[in-house]
RNA sequence: GGGGGAGUAGUUAAGUUGGUUAUAACGCCGGCCUGUCACGCCGGAGGCCGCGGGUUCAAGUCCCGUCUCUCCCGCCA
């Protein structure tokens, strides 16, 4: 019996001339000059020109002409060296074809619902997701994604890492994120939930004395969705014993170094500079920076706190601040209306406003502004000075309270990176942030909670301030940053159960919550835990930056909507009356 | 929970101030064609203008509601 392929569609060349060849494929295209005819062979592996000159009774042109695009079909042939002049230098296989001696049809195609290479609707595509899937350029991506998997595998497996799985039946833990649960038909009135990430079961590795776990693991929370946020994505979950922040750091930068560049081929990442949370936000207005540009939140509260700008002067009397952005050399290109659109942007955002000042030159009688009225000599040198203006530049100015300004001058600053092509997908700026305060306040409650998870080192010398100032007190924590985007957190665990203890205390658990939730956590630390930490990669949100897309949809063979629902499948579904009584579940059903 | 954008042939889009038979490209169907690789040429079919209501002599177009997709805010320990 003659083998079913003898290659795959992106395989042969001048080097099999002359062989009978047996390939497998969907017909990408049929071109039919008539007396002579071409059939485009694709797989995953590429794609192979086949041709037939339509000289045999039994395999006329036209009954080839009849394979519709995306038949699976089977072709065996002769391979021969294209005429000169015929070859195709864009595909691999560009100097051969195949001349086309017997077609099996697999599976006949329906004219398709959308065609490859061309734009067409999200919706669409995700309906027909294994259709998607043969187009190339999602073909590309989710092949990728296995070699991006596969490389981390090789990385962390030199690094000791033991490949350890974790249950996905837990228990509920209400704080952080909501959760999906499950109903126990076994304990009836009893739920499982399936876990926002598996770091209590990691720690309990590490107790365990395995020394270094990691697993790509899917993690689940039932919050809204985003262009980077699916309720079901994969993480890759490391935990590692006797090192502290340095060491982690230091692993991982060199297990990202490796990855990235072999996968690019090119030298991309050197090393990855560290920055403090406070700086972060006090440059960028974010914990997350995008360090691809510069165009820095700068303070100039000083400088308008005597002003005649009542606007300015009375905020920062009030404490509040005043920050400006330089947008280097866009005075003359940004008009009125982008002016007035980034004023509506900021005023959606929650700000009173975004003053403009077009520098013109570099003397104040050069100043286009509506708040040229209230800027003197002095004022303006200084403002010069300290904000590093040049003439041409555009000088955006935002007033009040320090978060808000921040976060409002953070955001303009991303859409004028993005209008201005500050954003080049090519380049990948990596960054550590770290020195995370550990705790937050809810601004309704005035409660304290973890900012990251409560099972976080307190850094040593901030323990004292946790009665007295717990604002003050840093994490052992830090996020690998990269464009923007948070694409991997961490932290040291805390394996004193004193530390524990106190830091239950800060965010308000009492010892009986603290039992009731975490008590086989407190339990375990009195066991001889080791010092550990680790780290958890958003592995969606990575492959998506190394694949220079901008949804981690695309990097997703099967993702769902933004309102949770797979258009392939129809999920999530209703399910019947008495597969809930099985489960004793009491459905209220809502009008 | 809130705000913005979108929904017109199989697909992607155009559709003016509300006014004749709703256009185009690709795809599909039929015919021709021996070197194409976005093949070319000729012809043809194809429409619940998301859905429901309203205004009007007249609605793809205006108004209200609703559904779906998308982007953002809240949310995401």
């Amino acid at each position: 019996m003659t083998m079913m392929r003898t290659h795959h569609c992106g395989q042969l060349s001048l080097s099999q001339v002359g062989d009978t060849v047996t390939l497998n494929g969907w017909v990408d295209k049929v071109r039919n000059l008539g007396g002579f005819l071409f059939l485009d062979l694709r797989d995953r592996f590429g794609l192979t020109q086949c041709v037939s000159e339509g000289e045999s009774e039994s395999l006329s042109n036209r009954t080839l002409q009849e394979l519709k695009a995306e038949s699976c079909v089977q072709i065996r042939g002769c391979v021969r060296a294209r005429p000169q002049g015929m070859k195709n230098l864009e595909i691999a296989t560009g100097a051969i074809e195949v001349l086309i001696q017997e077609v099996t049809v697999w599976s006949k195609a329906d004219p398709l619902p959308f065609q490859f290479g061309q734009e067409s609707s999200e919706q669409l595509r995700l309906k027909h997701r294994y259709l998607d899937l043969r187009d190339p350029s999602l073909r590309q991506r989710i092949v990728a994604r296995s070699q991006l998997t596969s490389s981390l595998r090789k990385l962390l497996e030199e690094h000791d890492f033991l490949d350890l799985e974790t249950p996905y039946l837990y228990k509920s833990t209400p704080e952080g994120a909501r959760e999906y649960l499950i109903p126990a038909r076994v304990s009836p009135g009893q739920f499982y939930a399936l876990p926002q990430s598996p770091q209590l079961f990691k720690q309990m590795y590490m107790v365990g004395g395995m020394d270094r776990y990691y697993q790509l693991v899917k993690a689940f929370r039932d919050e809204d969705l985003r262009a980077d946020r699916q309720p079901e994505f994969t993480q890759v979950d490391c935990e590692l014993s006797f090192v502290n922040e340095v060491a982690v750091r230091q692993i991982f930068t060199d297990v990202v170094r490796r990855l990235v560049n072999g996968f690019l081929g090119r030298e991309c990442v050197t090393d990855i500079p560290q920055m403090s949370f406070e700086e972060a936000l006090h440059a960028y207005g974010n914990d997350k920076p995008d360090t691809r540009f510069e165009m820095l939140l700068q303070d100039c509260s000083e400088l308008w706190r005597d002003s005649s700008f009542q606007a300015f002067s009375a905020v920062v009397a009030a404490g509040g601040v005043v920050n400006a952005i330089v947008v280097e050399g866009q005075a003359a290109h940004m008009s009125r209306k982008d002016l007035d659109a980034l004023n509506q942007e900021a005023l959606n955002l929650g700000a009173k406003g975004l003053a403009w000042a077009k520098c013109n030159g570099t003397e104040l009688q050069d100043l286009q502004s509506p708040l040229k009225k209230f800027v003197d000599e002095p004022l303006w040198s200084q403002l010069q000075v300290q904000l590093g203006v040049k003439s041409g530049d555009l000088l955006l100015f935002c007033a009040g309270p320090f978060d808000l300004v921040k976060a409002v001058l953070g955001k303009i600053r991303l859409s004028l990176g993005e209008r201005l092509g500050y954003m080049d997908p090519q380049q990948l700026k990596f960054l550590w942030v770290v020195d995370f305060p550990l705790l937050e306040q809810d601004e309704e409650t005035g409660r304290w909670a973890a900012r990251h998870h409560p099972f976080c080192m307190p850094q040593a010398q901030d323990l004292p301030l946790l009665r007295t100032q717990p604002e003050k007190v840093r994490a052992c924590a830090y996020d690998l940053v990269c464009n923007g985007y948070e694409v991997a957190g961490g932290s040291i665990r805390n394996h004193d159960l004193a530390v524990q203890k106190q830091v239950f205390a800060a965010i308000g658990l009492s010892e009986e919550e603290a039992e009731s939730k975490f008590g086989f956590l407190l339990e375990a630390l009195r066991y001889g835990p080791p010092p550990h930490g680790g780290i958890a990669f958003g592995w969606d949100r990575f492959v998506m930056l190394m694949t220079a897309c901008d949804a981690i949809r695309d990097v997703i063979a099967f993702p769902k909507t933004l309102s949770g629902q797979c258009l392939m499948t129809q999920s999530p579904a209703p399910v019947t009356q008495q597969e809930l009584d099985t489960l004793g579940v009491v459905h209220r059903v809502t009008s």
